[in-house]
DNA sequence: CTGCGTGATGTGACTTGGTAACATCACCCT
DNA sequence: AGGGTGATGTTACCAAGTCACATCACGCAG
């Protein structure tokens, strides 16, 4: 006990861990800062709020370092690659970021979120700073508006689908499978947009989607 | 004043002007609920919450009455209507809400919104809410997913898009003609996303958008 | 005219998120 | 041994949001 430091490291996971396990027993909203410090190891209010700018922030930490990523991946695409291609690649360097042990957090983080309306707000914002990103990055090389911010919110989407059936699955397949699985659905549902009722299903197999569920 | 009421009838209708020029004047986060109800014609706190839910409803309270608008519009759309073109009746019934009266108050919520992290959040929640109506509606009339979400996405697009040029023109150009040349960009900027930069430029025209910005 | 119900409002007390100023303690380096 | 430094605790405070209860104007039945 003589040596054991005032306070043991890593303060800022523990209470991650300790939100993400007193919001997933109790809910988002049933549960109080305190409580979060508390459980992470008798912290108080006030090293929360050295850690988060607020309660939601504790859930949501990574999306600075998302957006970077994104972007980073997107001004490194070559030159000749299309504004999707570019998008895919960002795409998928966020993905290879998530290994397989952050799985079950994600999972846990998904039905939290589910279950709390000031969450999914957040989640929404996320969205929007995530595909902010990769617009930026896609004008930066040259890509015009729409044609930008739609490749953004098709990245966004791929994404997020990607990490639902990633989180949802037991096997072990990697995320960025799930990601090119969903990159090719959406090139495939593109093409869908302007048919019309009669001639659905003329065309096809333009890049499938594998396991679609 | 023997005649006169207690309290003046419309409290909701003032709150919500009493809230837009408090947060013009001094911005949303420095303007106390208290002073809103206040101005409001000496209201109070608890009047306040009576109407709405929290602090950023005053902004969004027509929320709900949209996404009916968007569903049931994309409902009535006729059985042989594409994706896009049901999409696209969906924002023309929502351009239709908004007259030329409501121009000047669209446009100061946007710069409010523009100043406030907390409102763009809020923001971001209302256009997936929307996307969702859409993306639900359209799943109705059996569109498959990815390609439902996809058009509601830019239906949503289309319709903010339209919106800030509409609030940002001094004209008297309705909210649909904008909307109009909105999605006929978007319809446009689809076929570029394969494109790579050397083809790029090849093929043109197919569905221009008139005075694009 | 009296009285009663109803609806919109006010009051006061409370919990919680979030901020700020100041104090404390362990560690590390000199 | 002494003096920073960094992470933490303490205390006090404000504003968002909730709740139970009181109030007042109105309309309506008698």
């Amino acid at each position: 006990m003589v040596g054991m430091a005032r306070w043991e490291p890593n303060a800022r996971e523990r209470l991650v861990r300790a939100a993400v396990d007193l919001f997933a027993e109790q809910g988002y909203d049933a549960t109080t800062v305190n409580e979060i410090a508390e459980r992470a190891g008798g912290l108080t209010k006030t090293t929360f709020f050295r850690h988060f700018a607020d309660k939601r922030e504790v859930l949501f930490a990574g999306q600075e370092l998302h957006s970077r990523v994104l972007a980073e991946a997107i001004a490194a695409a070559p030159e000749s690659a299309s504004p999707l291609e570019a998008v895919g690649a960002a795409v998928f360097a966020l993905t290879d970021t998530f290994t397989e042990d952050r799985r079950e957090m994600g999972r846990q983080l998904l039905v939290v979120i589910g279950k709390s309306a000031e969450l999914q707000e957040r989640a929404a914002y996320k969205r929007s700073v995530l595909a902010d990103a990769m617009d930026g990055a896609l004008r930066e090389r040259g890509v015009a508006e729409p044609a930008a911010s739609v490749a953004a919110d098709l990245g966004v989407r791929a994404f997020g689908g990607a990490f639902a059936r990633w989180t949802g699955s037991a096997d072990g397949r990697a995320l960025a499978e799930f990601a090119g699985e969903e990159l090719a659905r959406l090139r495939g549902a593109i093409t869908e947009l302007g048919w019309h009722r009669e001639s659905a299903g003329a065309l096809d197999g333009a890049g499938d989607a594998g396991t679609a569920d």
